[in-house]
DNA sequence: GTATCTGCAAACCCTTTGCAATAAG
DNA sequence: CTTATTGCAAAGGGTTTGCAGATAC
């Protein structure tokens, strides 16, 4: 399997654009990361690191990753864009807790068939698929009863 | 079945806020309109009708009718935010195409039981929950097949 | 050498907020 | 009467962009 590394690269050579430390560098520090990050957790974290790239290039390199299927946009609904870097990581989704905000990521065997169906019913060729569930999590439920109730869904 | 707006009362009513014609008519507009809408043309088309309301109350009785059920954020990755109406319409989903950017809505009833699961294995109450899909659709990749190329996942 | 990329700062755009006037209860 | 709500305009905050200098090829 190839590394992020070598996708980027030959991405890279194909599109004919340049390969520069900054992208690279960016592209280790994401993979470094665990879980998600947003362009100012990853500005900082490579400054504590003394490495010096601005968040203007932060900004023009992820639409790159992002081309090459490298990381993906996630959306949390807090006003700015989160990533998570997909390549490489199994299939996930997400549960958002709408009192703490805490995430959980988990599997849906069931969506294994989801590709094929949209190609036959629709047409469609399936690139990315990603379920966003919010709901509360026991913890707060418990904490708060109310905030919870009414408001199930199957 | 209650409309829309004897839910919204209900909800005015139950927090204390103040039941106004803005609120109401801004209420009206979204669920007389077909699919989804942003601030901009919810601002547009009050506008055309001959109704001043600004930007700003819009802004201010959006989160009104996403906490009380009516409608919710809709996710396009395009910048900023999109919503629709959910009160009385069908739990569907979104597939997006990535070159000219259409939304077809499909419905996923393998997901039936995907709240019960949660509650069970991860002890989360599940509010909502939506799929959301990015592929190529067969105009545009018959259009430009190299787009679509190499990018397809289950 | 030439075209791309970087960093900086300013511009941008969508969204939120302070404030005085207005209106609901 | 009291307090929430509105409209305006300004502020806010994340993202994009113009430009000059640096750098990949």
């Amino acid at each position: 399997m190839k590394s992020e590394l070598e996708i980027f690269r030959e991405y890279i050579r194909q599109r004919g654009f340049r390969r520069t430390p900054e992208r690279e560098v960016i592209l280790a520090e994401i993979f470094a990361t665990h879980g998600h990050f947003d362009v100012d957790s990853l500005y900082l974290s490579l400054r504590q690191k003394g490495v010096k790239i601005s968040k203007a290039s932060i900004y023009r390199a992820l639409p790159l990753f992002i081309d090459c299927g490298l990381i993906r946009e996630v959306d949390f609904s807090d006003g700015h864009w989160h990533y998570e870097h997909i390549y490489g990581h199994e299939q996930h989704h997400h549960l958002r807790c709408l009192t703490c905000g805490e995430v959980l990521e988990f599997e849906e065997p069931g969506l294994g068939c989801l590709g094929l169906r949209l190609l036959q019913e629709y047409g469609y060729t399936v690139v990315s698929h990603h379920l966003d569930v919010r709901g509360y999590c026991r913890a707060c439920r418990e904490a708060e009863p109310s905030a919870a109730l009414g408001k199930e869904t199957p």
